[in-house]
DNA sequence: CCCTGATTCGC
DNA sequence: GCGAATCAGG
């Protein structure tokens, strides 16, 4: 194990920096990085980074007042209309941990709470289950991180830190 | 009540 | 260095 949930890698910080940068919240950022981290932590990391006083508060993109449509940062599939894999077990295993040895908590999703698009709220978590051209398809249905389209779990598989092969070689 | 970042201070 | 508690605010 390569102390993660413990202390800040070099790759928590990167990835910590870059949404920051990106104007993302503390609490958006704090569930993106997931390991119990929470907003006071990425807080606390940010100012110790010399980070804070960020550009204009409001001004993200993912915290402006959702008008036309929502910002979808990083969908590690399913991106526009377009139906990637046919083969649902697939779909239904987003497996955008790939290479990574990241300690990602195998959550299961509670079949029970997913919706359907029309039940979509914004505060609903999007996360696509199953295969679109199929009418069992849905969403996660989980409570979203505000200004984000996932909840917390799904935002640790969006926002993957980044690929660092650096380590890798180890 | 939901949320935001800023600061303090014991660890 | 870290982050919970707290503060001040929207």
């Amino acid at each position: 194990m390569i102390d993660a949930a413990t202390g800040w890698t070099d790759d928590r910080v990167e990835l910590l920096t870059k949404l920051w940068g990106e104007g993302l919240s503390a609490s958006q950022i704090a569930a993106a990085l997931g390991g119990g981290v929470t907003r006071n932590a990425v807080i606390g990391k940010v100012h110790r980074l010399g980070l804070s006083g960020r550009a204009k508060p409001g001004q993200n993109a993912a915290m402006r007042p959702a008008k036309a449509r929502p910002v979808v940062p990083t969908p590690p599939q399913l991106e526009g209309g377009r139906t990637p894999p046919r083969d649902p077990e697939q779909l239904m295993r987003p497996t955008v941990v790939a290479d990574d040895r990241w300690p990602v908590e195998e959550v299961e999703i509670p079949v029970s709470q997913r919706v359907s698009i029309m039940e979509l709220r914004d505060t609903t978590c999007r996360w696509p289950l199953g295969d679109p051209s199929k009418p069992d398809f849905a969403f996660c249905g989980g409570r979203a991180v505000t200004g984000l389209p996932y909840c917390a779990h799904h935002c640790r598989i969006a926002y993957q830190p980044a690929a660092e092969r650096r380590r890798l070689r180890a």
